[in-house]
DNA sequence: GCCGTTTTCGGCCCGACTGTTTTCAGTCG
């Protein structure tokens, strides 16, 4: 995936230009390639290889010419000459916040500060007070910045996120002067990981929930304290920002406040063809500044002749495009959710029984679970071994007959080995409902060879499912590298599932591969990987993946019912 | 540098907060 590495060329280049004050709409434009690379749903370098660049928004001649340029050799040399322009380290200054290129600029003309280090030292001497322009409270929040930017660079998992933001709303929910309160932003996105909070709240009387919240109790430091909107880092050094606006404003802002920004750039573009405008306050004529929308969101899109989008898709990845041409997805919900079809169990590395997890999935109203345990080599997790995995299958015949109501599915997560085989005899293959399988260990194959180890456990003919596929855990391991697209075509060819792994700090197969994959004619699967009972209601993380992928109900396996499963399941 | 139901030039999304300033530039989202 080279979108990351491209955006970033970018994105520099547009720091650049701004310290060389170059043309302003120069330099939105390279911000907005940037924007639209980042949430480009496919792999740039596969675009370019197609020669399909310049349909990518925001990408002309110009553009497309040096991605190519960055894909062929790594570097740009347009980058390069702009680099030489500038004295080295500006750039790192203006990655702290409230520092941009011109105060960048300064700090290094008046003072000769070119690195993060300098900066930090000459603002604890009290070096940059007395710059023309900045004063004492300039200094204090440029050595906070630095503080900040050390500590709160890590995205929080979505699931932190919920966490932290709820805590937030049910407090803003509790003043007297406060309306409807919701948290926007990323997280209401569904985003797998989330780098602010933002709430939104209504009310007559904003300074008082602005007075209030800059209060609570989570609160360490204030950013901002307006009489509409303000900013706080919490304890955990996350930060929040509240935006409150009138009732009658609220769809206005919250399509606003939801983002994601190039979906607002958009939208923006469509009203202004319209001659209509569209701010936080409502869409207005923009000739008689009438508001002809603002109270719901659904309002706002309706003002825009589009049918309303769920929040999960607004990225500008086409949505836009597919609502004015009426074919945005009827996207799958938790409710659509039949079981779950990895977790595990006492018998490894679960903390339940086989009869608590039976009774727990009973209660969510499931018609079926798959008890899948790890298998021999994984002896970190309670791998079982040939003859225990017996005794485990004979144990979920018992409470088959204990617990009415729920089919269980004797299963196991099978170890793909180095070489690709199963990490089960045959014989004791035959014994199992349901085979989910993958990759425990070797991570740093090459991309070829691990590639080559999952097709050829899909190529067994008896896997149903490849769990967690590319093996990422968020802030612990990247994803190894694969080839996705020989990964997919092998799971259409022998009909297996790709799992979208529900477990926060996986969200494996993310959004963007998840709905490669559907484009490939694969089917995915959404499963827990439960190893507490309580973790079945992650399932809901692994559904947001789904949504944000553009899945349907018909696109995942378990959303089906226990008779079109089991014919599955007999491939 | 991009883009077109205003189509190859002349536009380009929109507004809040801060700090330092006397009306606004810089920065952010």
């Amino acid at each position: 995936m080279r979108n990351e590495q491209v955006a970033g060329f970018f994105d520099d280049i547009a720091d650049l230009l701004e310290i060389l004050e170059d043309n302003v709409f120069k330099i939105r434009a390279y911000r907005k390639a940037v924007l639209n690379i980042r949430s480009l749903s496919e792999d740039v370098e596969k675009v370019a290889g197609v020669g399909r660049l310049e349909e990518i928004p925001g990408i002309g001649k110009d553009l497309a010419a040096k991605i190519a340029e960055i894909i062929k050799t790594g570097k740009l040399k347009h980058y390069e000459v702009l680099k030489r322009k500038v004295p080295e380290g500006m750039l790192e200054l203006m990655t702290i916040p409230g520092i941009g290129p011109k105060k960048a600029r300064l700090l290094y003309e008046k003072r000769g500060i070119k690195s993060l280090n300098e900066l930090e030292k000459k603002a604890k001497a009290h070096k940059i007070s007395g710059i023309p322009g900045l004063k004492d409270k300039t200094e204090e929040n440029i050595s906070r910045g630095i503080e900040l930017v050390k500590k709160h660079s890590a995205r929080m998992s979505l699931k932190e996120a919920l966490d932290l933001s709820a805590g937030f709303v049910s407090g803003l929910k509790k003043l007297p002067a406060a309306g409807k309160v919701i948290a926007a932003g990323s997280l209401r996105r569904m985003k797998d990981t989330v780098r602010d909070i933002d709430i939104l709240v209504t009310s007559r009387k904003p300074q008082a929930i602005m007075d209030a919240f800059v209060k609570m109790p989570d609160v360490k430091n204030v950013l901002a304290h307006g009489s509409t909107k303000s900013a706080v880092l919490t304890t955990g050094g996350v930060q929040v920002d509240v935006r409150v606006v009138d009732e009658n404003s609220f769809g206005a802002a919250l399509v606003y406040f939801t983002g994601s920004q190039a979906h607002n750039v958009h939208i923006r573009h469509i009203a202004k063809r319209l001659g209509l405008k569209v701010n936080e306050y409502g869409v207005f004529d923009e000739k008689t500044d009438r508001k002809v929308a603002g109270k719901e969101e659904i309002d706002i899109y309706k003002a825009l002749k589009l049918p309303i989008i769920p929040p999960e898709l607004r990225e500008d990845r086409g949505e836009i495009e597919a609502a004015s041409k009426g074919r945005l997805p009827e996207l799958i919900d938790v409710s659509d959710i039949k079981g779950d079809l990895h977790v595990h169990s006492r018998w490894s590395d679960g903390e339940n029984s086989i009869e608590e997890i039976a009774r727990a999935a009973k209660a969510k109203g499931y018609e079926y679970i798959a008890i899948t345990d790890h298998s021999e080599s994984l002896k970190v997790a309670g791998g079982l071994s040939e003859r225990d995995v017996l005794k485990k299958i004979d144990e979920i015949g018992r409470v088959r007959k204990k617990v009415k109501g729920i089919t269980l599915l004797a299963g196991v997560e099978i170890d793909i080995l180095q070489d690709g085989s199963l990490d089960y005899r045959k014989n004791i293959l035959d014994r199992f409902d349901i085979i989910v399988a993958a990759i425990h260990a070797g991570f740093k194959q090459s991309k070829e060879t691990l590639t080559a180890r999952i097709v050829k456990a899909m190529e067994t003919g008896r896997v149903h499912i490849i769990s967690h596929p590319t093996g990422r855990l968020k802030g612990a391991r990247d994803p190894y590298d694969l080839a996705l697209g020989k990964i997919f075509r092998a799971a259409k060819q022998t009909k297996t599932c790709l799992e979208i792994n529900a477990f926060p700090d996986r969200l494996d197969l993310d959004d963007i591969n998840s709905r490669a994959a559907k484009e490939a004619g694969v089917k995915l699967a959404v499963n827990t990987d439960s190893h507490l009972v309580d973790q079945l209601d992650y399932m809901f993380f692994g559904v947001s993946v789904a949504r944000r992928a553009w899945l349907e109900k018909k696109d995942v396996l378990n959303t089906r019912g226990l008779s079109e499963l089991l014919k599955f399941l007999k491939k």
